[in-house]
Order: C-alpha cells, then structure tokens, then sequence
DNA sequence: CAAGATTAAACTGTCGACAATCGACGATTA
DNA sequence: TAATCGTCGATTGTCGACAGTTTAATCTTG
C-alpha cells in the first residue's frame, strides 16, 4: 500500500500528496457503497476520522466534485451524487460524442507501435476475462479505450475521458457486478480495433456506437432496477472510512 | 450591481459569494493582460491586495484552474496558462466535436419556440455588429452558440461549453482585437440555423465544421503571430488587481 | 569568470479557531 | 391542528499561524 522509496525509483511521489490519497480514501468509500449516494459528506468528520485538518479534505472534496463524484451545494457541503438515469445517459451520450471522435483522430495517428499496444491490450482482456475478477476486467476495459485517446493525442480529450471514466467506474462500482459477460466484452473489441486499422470514418463510428451504446443500454438497465427500490441512504455504523468490520481498529 | 432585495423579489442572491468574486476579479486580470500567460499568481499576495485571507483565494483558483485559465503545479502554486498554438488546437477539437454533437441533437429537439429564441439571437447579433462594442459581439455570439447547448438538453454538455467558452474568451481578450468583421459572423450564423431547422445532420455537422473551422483558423492565425515575437512575462508596477492608471487608490 | 555549494527569502501545504449560516426541533399563535 | 417563529446545535466559510519546500541571491572554488 505504501510505496517505499527505491534507490533510484521514481515514484516515490504521491506519498506525501495527502490529497490525491484523501481522494483515493473517499473515492473508495463512494463505490465499496459507504457514503450512498445522496448522503453527505462533513468535512469535520472525514477530517477527524482521517486524523487530517479539515483543509486537505476540502480540497479532496472539490477534485472529486470536478470529477462529477461530488456536487457541491454553497453553505451546505458537499453531498455523494445521486445516480438519476438522467446523469447516466448524459455521461454516456458525451462518451460516445468524445469516443466517436477520439476514435478517428486515432485511425488518422495510427503507427505500427500503437497498432500493436491496441492489439496487445485486447489479448490482455482475452487473458483477464479468465481471472473472473470483475473490478480488474472493467480497468483493463477503461485501459484499452483509453490508449484510444492516447493515440488520438489531444490532452484534453484524455482528460475529459479520464473524469467521464472515474464517474462511470463509480456507478458500475455501485451496480456491483459486472454488466455484461467478460469474454464477450473482449471479443467486441475486436472490430472496433479492425475498423480503426481499415481507417474508415463511417465503420469507425458505427463500431464506437454499436460498442459504447452496448454499454449504455446494460448499465442503464441495472441503474434503472437499481435505482426503483427508493434508495434508502442511511450511514453505515462503525465509521464511514474505515468501517470496523468486527475487527476493533 | 448591487441587487437590492425587491418586496416580492426572489433574486437579492449571491452578494455574499466571496470565492466568486475574487474568481472574477482574477478572470478580468487574466484576460486584461494584467497576469499576463505564464505569471504566478501568488495566494498570498492576491489575498493581501484584496484583504482577505489565502483560504477563499485558493479555492478561487481551483475554479478559474477547472476552467483551465490557470494551472496547478503541486508545491510551486498557480501559475497562468500559457496560450501555445497546441492547446488552441486541442480546445478547438474539442469544441468542434461536441458542438457538432449538440447541434444534431438540438435540431432533434427543435421545437418552435426554441427555433425563435435561436432566430432572435440572431437579430441581436445583427444589431451588436453596429455597435462596435467587440466584447459584447463575442459575448452575443457566444450566447447563439450556449443557446443550441441547451435545446440539446444534455446539462454535462453544456457545463463542458461554459468551460470552454471561459477558455476562449481569455484568449480572445488576450488577442484584445476581434478575429473577423462582426457583420460577417452574424451572417455565418443565418445558413447553420437554416440547416438545424432542416434537420440533416450531414448538413449541420458541415455548417457548424465551417463556422466554428473559420473560428479556429482565425483564432489560431492571430494567436500563432502573438506568441512568437517571445512573450516577456513581467509584472507590471502599481498592483496587479487594481493597477493605479496615475489615480492613487 | 563560470559552475557549484550555501544561505536567505518567499511561498505553499496544513493546522486549529471563530463567526456566520443552515437545519431541526419545539414553542407560539391563529 | 396547522402554520409560523425563535432557539440551539451542527457545519461551512474564513482567518491567521507555522513548518517544510521551492526559488532566488550570495558566496565559494576551480
């Protein structure tokens, strides 16, 4: 968990980024289901239970708000975004506007080397589809769309991907399994890889729609039968954070 | 400017916003030259020169930093953005994709009271364009193009305009003449609404790849001829928020 | 005289405190 | 009984302070 210092490694960094790890901390509590949607989160008390003042947190608050984890409501704090069906389908109908077009900037960018890495990533959802480690399948997925926006090269692209994918993990966090089946999911990657090395705009497009559209309707269907039952948003007891689960801390 | 509290008005709001304010004071030193790209901006001095503490300026900062006019480098502060030729380019990719996006599902949407605010709008922007008044034309513009964002009825679409938007006006005010003659860009605005009221999206996405494509070009001209003569970036005397035009403050 | 080491100043990250504000609850009034 | 008005605790917005880090300036040294 902690990263120790290497002799000449690098990334000891982010060990003092008290932050990025506040956020890390609530991002976790916000998909494992602590902090339900709706529920608010009181800067004093993550404070306390994090041993930190309540200045870091607020500012761990306002990157995840950014993130679209957190709205903020002046003089009233900060409150776990609802998952209304609504917010889904916008996220997903800007992802499939960005993807659309991130997809053809990376046919135009193509390379031998990024053809490959696209390739490669697919046979490593080919091999994770195995693991039936749902959290890992899902990363491997966001991996591989991801490099999409790498090739595609425009910074703010990948950054707004980024946001759209930290939201979108947190709602299929919060769906709790896995929308579709894993061996499925790898093998539809496939054409759209094909169609990005062929190069055409309108294959291109059609195979972004037919993928992330795939996506949509599955994730909005588990939201909708999840989100009739009227969410119940009480606090878990033993600490919001780090629940004691039977073991004192 | 000071909304006063009517008998029966609701709108005496949002006076009491400090962290606004200070964001819009920055904003306006940003895109008036004052903080030219690249400056730091240092908390505390900012905080002094205007008598409040680091705490609500820093947060300030984080905001104009989510709107991109300032980055956060960790441990060293923030600092203006600079404007290089590549993130014109990559603002005005992405704009391009989303707005060709929002226009087809607007005209998906049209209806015909949004058709005649659209229409309306126009007219404004044929009257601005006789006023010689070049922030107001771009603001007038700016608004047709918010207008088509929100027919598309997509909220995270339109917060990533705004966003944009912000961005581009510090440019523009950065580039302190307008790109074009305003009456033409009123008119280039007639034959975009014309194919959003027809509903073909081949035909709006190659209105709006023409209309907001002359923009980048334009934009990108006149950006490429400011950023090469070397920008000196040094602070000018006299306060950087309130700077004394030889009246004492 | 230039490159590197050293010192001093400036600044950010974080903290604890206080006042203003919000929301809940109970008292008051019609 | 229902609606409105205070009151009180909880929580945010803001402040000033301090420690560790970065940057700038100064001093060595080859």
């Amino acid at each position: 968990m902690r990263p120790m210092s290497l002799p000449v490694g690098l990334p000891a960094l982010a060990d003092s980024d008290l932050v990025g790890q506040i956020a890390r901390i609530l991002m976790q509590a916000i998909v494992q289901g602590r902090l339900p949607p709706g529920s608010k989160v009181v800067e004093a008390g993550i404070a306390r239970e994090l041993g930190v003042s309540r200045a870091p947190v607020r500012e761990a608050a306002r990157l995840l708000e950014k993130q679209g984890l957190l709205v903020a409501s002046p003089r009233r704090g900060f409150f776990v975004r609802k998952l209304e069906i609504r917010n889904i389908d916008e996220i997903y109908d800007l992802r499939l506007c960005i993807e659309r077009h991130a997809s053809v900037l990376a046919a135009r960018r193509l390379s031998p080397e990024s053809r490959n890495i696209l390739r490669r990533q697919i046979d490593v959802l080919h091999r994770t589809a195995d693991l039936d480690d749902p959290a890992r399948q899902v990363e491997e997925d966001y991996r591989f769309h991801r490099l999409i926006f790498e090739i595609a090269d425009n910074r703010r692209l990948l950054r707004l991907f980024d946001d759209l994918a930290a939201e979108l993990r947190m709602v299929i966090g919060l769906i709790g399994r896995l929308y579709d089946d894993p061996h499925e999911i790898a093998r539809t990657h496939e054409p759209l890889l094909a169609a990005i090395e062929a190069g055409h705009p309108e294959r291109i497009t059609a195979h972004v729609d037919y993928h992330i559209g795939h996506a949509w309707r599955e994730v909005g269907r588990l939201v909708r039968e999840l989100t009739t039952p009227s969410g119940n948003a009480t606090e878990p007891p033993g600490g919001i954070l780090f629940p004691t689960n039977g073991v004192s801390v």
